[in-house]
DNA sequence: TATAAATTTCAGTTTCTACTGAAATTACAG
DNA sequence: CTGTAATTTCAGTAGAAACTGAAATTTATA
């Protein structure tokens, strides 16, 4: 498949971000051309379309599989399976956040823990122990308000951030 | 300056989460060393602390202060100069917000305006277009929001992670 | 069960970024 | 102004991650 220049671009700009955000570039290249595109391609089809080896482009769908951003579906008289990945934009930053957020945030939360419950904690100075300590709130209250996000649907959220200034002021009036 | 068991392993994990968000390495332990400590330090100190060369302390807090994560200060009879980072947390978060936005969402959004005045834009597919304008929709409202949280005060943002049950509910009550 | 297609694994290679150390520059005290 | 301290620049190097292609494995059809 021939990429037209605005898939062209739009593909190398998602390849480009995800390498600056920690994502391999391959990884965003292969889920921005499964979302714009819309319709399930089979391997050999991606590699070709973004010239990457098809081991590459397995490799990177594995990923993006474990990380539930693409999903296999099948065609008759085809036995390659095919790759599609959902067009919903906000759902597919929540699975991203979701991801991110087990693989790091809380990996992170663990840490500071486990530092905190170590008996070496306290030849620490009161000022380090309490920016361990405030790190650790700062994690656990962004972790608490992730989860919360991700339950919602994606209208949902979507509204919710649209409002983000309705809700400040209503906050205001019931706290100061 | 020798760091104990517990600075370091701090200090070693920021440095690990920076490289995997795309932050470097010594710019995330230099600014995790300075953090914690919660003093200014000469950069000689920073490189020997941490075990890097003079040079890339240099120039890791040349970034960290066009980030304004680090701000320098002097101290009477000591011509180097020294260097701190604020202690609070919600502080630096909205700093590392407010820079990544800079450099990455808001080229986003203009890469998307730019594909969508195109001419070529109309040979695209009907789905296509219409998966483009979403995405810019999403970028733009997800910074407005960020704009907002970035313009709160550390306490407020604070409270309103907190609060983030009690504002869905609100939410509801007023659209559904 | 044989064979052909599809996929995955992995050792070797390439590419890219981070880092170093020496040299150049800048800032400052006497 | 001179010499020294502090900092920055930068060319070269090292190291890490990504990528390839061939071989191995798995899967499915006849």
């Amino acid at each position: 498949m021939e990429l037209t220049p605005i898939t062209k671009q739009f593909i190398l700009h998602c390849g480009e971000m995800g390498s600056r955000w920690g994502v391999n570039r391959s990884v965003a290249q292969i889920q921005a051309l499964l979302y714009l595109i819309g319709r399930p391609l089979p391997a050999d089809e991606i590699a070709e379309t973004l010239s990457i080896a098809r081991s590459n482009v397995s490799t990177s769908l594995k990923e993006l599989l474990t990380w539930r951003m693409v999903r296999v579906s099948h065609t008759m008289g085809d036995r390659r399976d095919h790759f599609e990945a959902s067009g919903n934009v906000w759902e597919l930053f929540k699975l991203i956040v979701e991801g991110r957020k087990q693989r790091e945030v809380e990996p992170m939360i663990a840490l500071l823990n486990g530092l905190l419950a170590s008996p070496d904690i306290s030849n620490e100075t009161p000022q380090t122990q309490q920016r361990i300590e405030n790190t650790l709130e700062f994690v656990q209250t962004l972790t608490v308000w992730i989860e919360e996000m991700l339950r919602q649907d994606s209208e949902t959220l979507m509204k919710l951030l649209k409002m983000g200034a309705k809700v400040r002021n209503f906050l205001r009036g019931n706290n100061e």
